[in-house]
DNA sequence: GCGATATAACCTTTCGGTAATTTACCGCTT
DNA sequence: AAGCGGTAAATTACCGAAAGGTTATATCGC
């Protein structure tokens, strides 16, 4: 067995039992369930340790497959990543304009950041390692990745930039630097409570969303 | 040549002109010197780049050397960067106790947190990037070197635990998982602005400074 | 010449990526 | 019902480049 491709699956489902809704000839998972594994493992992998840390091999034992079948679905380790990205960012939009709508009512301007934190924590409860993947910091400077990661954090910020915008406004602050680096302290802090979250993973949503609302009075009323 | 060990000097000062103040019986840099420049580029390559992007080659060709000088001085990629971990946990230590203890008065609860950024901002003025060495989320979950950054993160947590606490419990807030977390995202929010400075390499202490003070207090008072 | 500074050239491992081959399921024909 | 070929899914075994690390050698000031 060659050391880089991983061994049998760790993790896999189908070891005895075979197929049951699969196309025309065709033996093992089919296309677009693997599609999603692969995924849901390079989301982990490239979350956790960063895009150059990561390995193809890692990520396709983690699946239970060997790496050609990364290249088979995904073109390259880039692709994989560029994929990583799409999935997250529409993922997070989603989230946050659920959020920024609000279900019954929509959530005033005080309120407003709550909202999208639990909105956050609800869509990526199972999955925190991948919120890295649109914020890693080493990828390389000039590379279609990280224009790709800039593309996908912008979209996202825009998001955020009518509140901050407004809450600058309302102290008669218009300096649009001043907009600009609020807006990336506050998803600067959006990372930072997915990182403390997942090095404390017992919590639940629920504890998440209660003390980022007590965290919040107690850090505007200071 | 060998395409590892990056040719003469892009970066190097002395091509013609040779040594003043060295030890007896030497050429080149004396050892104390050198040791400063390929910290420093060490610095700059792993706060740029994480660890794992990082290459030995770079930072011997951002000094000017070959790379058996780096492993001469520090003796593995690790070594290096576990001392580069000890000199940007220091400065920052000190720059927080300085700013802290406050040269003429010591700074208010309120103001503090303004101090602590101005003197950060002032002490990493010329290494910014430095900051993010020590929060390298690539780093191996097992290794030496995380718990090291851990370790030292950990110091520099142990500074801002007194304010976030204060903070807290004159809300009647005495949770030990809330301090915990709010240490958490106030160090995060240095990351960002230090991130945010970072591309905006052309504003100066001074202004980050006044930018701070203005965000702080739109935040307390929304 | 002696010792500190420095380098060229090399070794080894890891990892992204690929070509050739195999396995297993399906439907169609006999 | 038995067999047969087609096709999707998957694996084994390999290549080449890049990077960490080492050895043996050269240079320069005292």
């Amino acid at each position: 067995m060659d050391s880089t491709s991983t061994g049998t699956a760790p993790n896999a489902s189908p070891p005895p039992g075979r197929r049951r809704g699969g196309a025309a000839g065709t033996k093992g998972v089919p296309r677009a369930e693997r599609e999603e594994q692969i995924l849901a493992a390079a989301l982990e992998e490239f979350g956790r340790h960063g895009h150059a840390s990561a390995s193809m091999a890692a990520i396709a034992g983690r699946v239970g497959v060997t790496k050609p079948m990364l290249y088979a679905y995904f073109d390259s380790k880039d692709g994989l990543y560029l994929a990583c990205l799409e999935h997250i960012a529409t993922r997070v939009i989603a989230a946050i304009d659920e959020a920024m709508a609000g279900g019954p009512a929509a959530p005033a301007g005080e309120q407003l950041p709550h909202a999208v934190l639990t909105g956050l924590f609800t869509a990526l409860e199972d999955r925190r390692h991948a919120w890295f993947v649109l914020y890693d910091r080493t990828l390389a400077p000039g590379s279609e990745l990280r224009l790709a990661a800039q593309r996908h954090r912008g979209a996202i910020d825009g998001l955020a930039a009518s509140g901050t915008a407004a809450l600058l406004s309302g102290h008669g602050n218009e300096d649009p630097l001043d907009a600009d680096a609020l807006k990336h302290v506050w998803t600067g802090t959006v990372s930072s409570l997915m990182g403390w979250w997942i090095a404390h993973p017992e919590l639940s949503t629920e504890d998440m969303s209660a003390r980022c609302a007590r965290l919040l009075t107690a850090i505007r009323t200071a």
